[in-house]
RNA sequence: GCGGGGUUAGCUCAGUGGUAGAGCGUCUGCUUUACACGCAGAGGGUCGGGGGUUCGAUCCCCUCACCCCGCACCA
């Protein structure tokens, strides 16, 4: 809000609400009814902390470099052993055999014997495993603990094996892992494991190991692989759709490269488990009947389908709080039922969100919307980057380099906050610096001092005043017209493929580089009555606050606050600036002649100040110009415009087409010649040093050009406007050259 | 291991098959009557290394190095 986000506060919702909660019911019913969601003891990632199961993916994989051990497994009866490698030796406890290749010559032939598990005592089966076993891992044989780990869990489906569950869902020891450990928290009995096998002399080796530790994605605590009976989503026929329509382009993910991401996780994706053992949330819509059936129904009591019973006792688990964020895009507009929002407002048209939550979120809506309402919930996904600090690197508290935005309001306002944001999106991450906010606090000062400005000049009775006609306008309110807007062409292009750097870079170009740092320069000597008439005055006048108005217009979702009060100081026809119209191109306003002519005076203005600081004049000194142009047309623009180059490059004045003396400064701009009469005659060496590098400069680039003009297959082979592009750079380095040669000999003289 | 992204000015990042850009920072001038949160000017880059395609590569292809981010993992 305090951004400048303009959202309609009735529509609030909540996922907890009754209508979001009947969603969640209807749809929990209808995909069990279809066998697409079930309850099942499976291998799932449990939170010790959290006590509850969590998802695939809210499982955090971090590499660690932990240790693995070797520990040696009697075999029963000759005396010899069969050594293992892990890095969980707690697990051992549940351990219900090893396993070997079945390949393997070192030990295919003791596949069906037994070894003596240490510390317990037990007798373990050694089987062969293909799957499970890789011989040229570790010492080739693996432990296998079907009730803690994913990969044993199947190996122990395979081979036909017991679970022994020896770790319980407060992460302490079970009685099953035997006296001496049961009660013992699981890090706590992998020592006492280690203690134990290293005084029997069973604990062969200790060898550091880089490898993946699981957390939970939530409180960072070391996930624990449990058998469970939990409710899961049976994911890949609601998958299918939703990559398809990612693939056919119905559904857009920018910036592009996600597209892979969401692939590549949609094909390889894993049942959803749904369920958890919070009291938060909604409660799974199932009901247990004492007579042994389980009805899921969307009712709040419903009776038993069997025996009639009505005291049937409800699940209490609840699900996962993404369950129900995936039907965001049409519960919130009343579905089930056929509302009016829902018709009115669903499939939308762009979701802006975060990438981490591409697959927790946005991938799921996309496949349940597809599900139930046919449609995916919207046609465009854009993923902004994650905020960083300056230096690229992620905020955190301990690294102390947290930039708070409400913060940044607070001390710069909000303006230049947003603009900061909107600007640094390119599609990557966001690094944001305190330096960058500041800088853009000065556009929005420069955006109010340029409007202060422009008042000082504009009658508000200009607002109703009639249309500028065109055929009158002067060559520079022609140029800025053309500027404005390819600017707003530029914005509008950058935004609809969500390239808010560029659309804000655009602006920021445009209002401060071209509209104040020339435009408003250009046209002080007729706003301040010193040239031209009352209705050139005039006329610059109504220019200046149309162009202020689109800028303003241009501006405003990227600076809401700012804009929309000076446009109230402007007097706006419309109530806002919010509900004015946002500026689109018009074709009519594009120049290139002005844009031609006016690059050239703008070149013109360059150079003299250029070669003013150059040769040690200040500010106030003035000269004389000549410009020889060598149509008549462009002379008679000089000739009209010449106020500008003596205002903005401080002449004394211009002439066009007269004889400059024989030592003044000479240059081409553009293909125009010009000269700038100095007073002095002899150069510094430093300036002789400069005048010479930019030779050697233009030089060395002129050889270039050469060297590719004489080559045949360049102008046989490269487009012709390229070659024709050398050739008139080159006549324009010539040129220079002999100008500046001449600026030289005259030096010298 | 698989996939994606990155390596361009001191810093953070845009960018294009045909003479390298921005913001901030740096240096030098300037009380020019909207703005010193300013104006004017300047300096600064073998576009990560190597090879290839091309008349021409920072851009396309291959390869190597290093850095991020996903996913899957060898107990």
């Amino acid at each position: 809000v305090r951004l400048g986000v303009s959202c309609d506060w009735t529509r609030e919702r909540f996922t907890l609400d009754e209508g979001l909660s009947r969603a969640v019911r209807h749809v929990f019913v209808t995909l069990y009814d279809e066998g697409l969601i079930y309850r099942a003891l499976a291998m799932i990632n449990w939170c010790p902390r959290c006590r509850t199961a969590i998802s695939e993916i809210e499982v955090d994989h971090r590499e660690r470099t932990g240790k693995i051990y070797l520990i040696e497994y009697p075999m029963a009866i000759e005396g010899t052993s069969l050594t293992v490698a892990t890095t969980r030796p707690e697990t051992m406890l549940g351990d219900t055999a090893v396993a070997v290749h079945p390949e393997d010559p070192r030990y295919k032939d003791l596949i069906g014997r037994d070894v003596t598990l240490p510390l317990t005592g037990r007798t373990i089966p050694i089987v062969g495993d293909a799957i499970l076993v890789d011989p040229e891992f570790g010492t080739g044989v693996v432990k296998i603990t079907p009730a803690h780990d994913k990969n044993d869990y199947e190996a122990g489906q395979r081979n036909g094996l017991p679970q022994i569950q020896v770790i319980g869902e407060d992460g302490r020891m079970t009685a099953a892992a035997g006296e001496r450990f049961a009660g013992l928290d699981r890090f706590e009995a992998r020592e006492l494991v280690l203690e134990e096998l290293n005084a029997s002399g069973l604990l062969r080796e200790v060898k550091e190991h880089l490898h993946a530790v699981a957390y939970c994605g939530k409180c960072d605590t070391i996930v624990e692989p449990m058998i469970s009976r939990q409710w899961f989503v049976k994911i890949e026929p609601l998958a299918g759709p939703a990559i398809e329509v990612v693939r056919n382009g119905s559904v857009t993910i920018s910036p592009q490269s996600w597209e892979s991401t969401y692939f590549n996780w949609m094909e390889n994706i894993h049942d959803w488990c749904i369920s958890r053992q919070l009291w938060w949330g909604h409660r799974i819509p199932a009901f247990y009947c004492d007579c042994g059936e389980v009805v899921v129904s969307e009712e709040d009591a419903p009776v038993c389908a069997k025996c009639g019973k009505d005291n049937l006792r409800q699940d209490s688990d609840v699900l996962d709080t993404w369950f129900s964020s995936a039907l965001w895009p049409f519960s919130t507009m009343g579905w089930p039922e056929q509302t009016r929002d829902y018709k009115t407002f669903y499939p939308t048209d762009t979701l802006v969100t975060g990438f981490d939550i591409l697959f927790f979120w946005v991938a799921r809506m996309i496949m349940m919307g597809i599900r139930f309402t046919g449609k995916p919930p919207f046609s465009k996904v854009f993923l902004n980057g994650l905020v960083r600090d300056e230096f690229g690197q992620k905020m955190s508290k301990s690294k102390g380099n947290v930039i708070d935005p409400l913060e940044a309001v607070d001390e710069l306002g909000a303006d230049p906050v947003r603009f900061t944001f909107a600007i640094l999106t390119s599609g990557r991450d966001i690094p944001l610096a305190k330096s960058r906010m500041q800088g853009y606090a000065a556009f929005a000062n420069k955006i109010w001092n340029a409007s202060r400005f422009s008042m000082m000049h504009i009658e508000t009775e200009l607002r109703s005043s009639k249309p500028i006609e065109r055929d009158e306008l002067r060559m520079v309110e022609r140029w800025i017209f053309s500027r404005v807007n390819a600017a707003t062409n530029e914005v509008n292009r950058a935004l609809s493929n969500f390239r808010f750097d560029e659309a804000a870079n655009a602006i920021y170009r445009f209002f401060w580089h071209e509209f104040c740092d020339w435009y408003i320069e250009m046209a002080k000597p007729v706003l301040l009555g010193k040239y031209g008439t009352e209705d050139d005055q005039r006329r610059a006048r109504a220019v200046l606050l149309d162009v202020l108005d689109r800028s303003l217009r241009l501006l405003h979702p990227f600076m809401p606050f700012i804009t929309e009060e000076l446009w109230q100081k402007l007097g706006g026809v419309e109530p806002s600036i919010m509900v004015a119209p946002y500026p689109i191109g018009e074709e009519v306003l594009d120049d290139p002649e002005a844009e031609r002519l006016m690059g050239i005076v703008q070149e013109m203005i360059t150079t003299v100040r250029n070669v003013r600081v150059e040769r040690g004049f200040t500010h106030s000194d003035r000269f004389r110009l000549v410009i020889q142009a060598d149509r008549e047309r462009d002379a008679a623009f000089y000739a009209s415009n010449s106020y500008l180059l003596v205002e903005l490059a401080r002449l004394s004045e211009v002439v066009i087409n007269e004889k400059a003396s024989a030592d003044a400064h000479r240059d081409v701009v553009g293909g125009v010649p010009i000269a700038i009469e100095f007073p002095e005659k002899v150069l510094t060496e430093e300036q002789i040093a400069r005048i010479s590098r930019d030779i050697e400069g233009l030089e060395k680039e002129l050889a270039g050009i050469e060297g590719r003009l004489s080559n045949e297959q360049f102008i046989e082979r490269a487009p012709s406007s390229v070659v024709e592009g050398a050739k008139s750079r080159k006549t324009e380095i010539l040129s220079r050259l002999a100008t500046l040669r001449q600026n030289l000999v005259v030096s010298s003289a």
